[in-house]
DNA sequence: GCCAACGTTGGC
DNA sequence: GCCAACGTTGGC
């Protein structure tokens, strides 16, 4: 399957989408996934695609907002950063383990589209619930679809 | 803070 | 290669 878009978790306490409207360019490398999974969908993103800014364990969960993709993933510096809580003793810098795109900020929605309301549409069935810890989420079209609906009702 | 889900590690 | 133990994620 073809991503029609993806969906990013992030911890906001750690970084949320306000770190990302604080950041220069607003915009970040998206470092510091250590699921193999999670990796896999990363390096599949390609330049301008559309990705929803997950916020979760937070006192509302839910999507905040939204990027776009600016540049295909690259080597993670964080792995080879021995001081990084992400370092990886495993990974070298000529076989590099983890990879992060680079996103930048699109919009930040009035209010957080929360995970009660995902949760009322058939996503319940995407791998947003079906796989809930999975932190890089691809999305179907007719996933895009339900979200774009739920916004429009903010 | 608790706990379920589930990915990873390591012994065999 | 199997599987138990363990650690982490993330909702509530």
């Amino acid at each position: 399957m073809k991503a029609a878009a993806w969906l990013l978790k992030s911890e906001p306490d750690t970084f949320g989408i306000d770190h990302l409207i604080a950041a220069p360019q607003q915009a970040t490398l998206w470092d510091g996934v250590r699921n193999y999974q999670a990796r896999n969908y990363l390096l599949a993103m390609k330049k301008g695609d559309r990705a929803f800014f997950y916020h979760s364990s937070a006192p509302i969960t839910g999507i905040a907002g939204e990027m776009t993709v600016i540049a295909e993933a690259v080597p993670d510096p964080s792995q080879f950063d021995v001081n990084s809580p992400y370092f990886d003793a495993k990974s070298t810098p000529e076989k590099p383990l983890w990879f992060s795109p680079k996103l930048k900020f699109v919009k930040k929605y009035p209010e957080v589209l929360t995970r009660q309301n995902l949760a009322k549409t058939a996503l319940k069935n995407s791998l947003l619930f079906k796989s809930f810890r999975l932190s890089v989420i691809p999305l179907s079209v007719s996933e895009m679809k339900i979200i774009d609906r739920l916004l429009q009702k903010l």
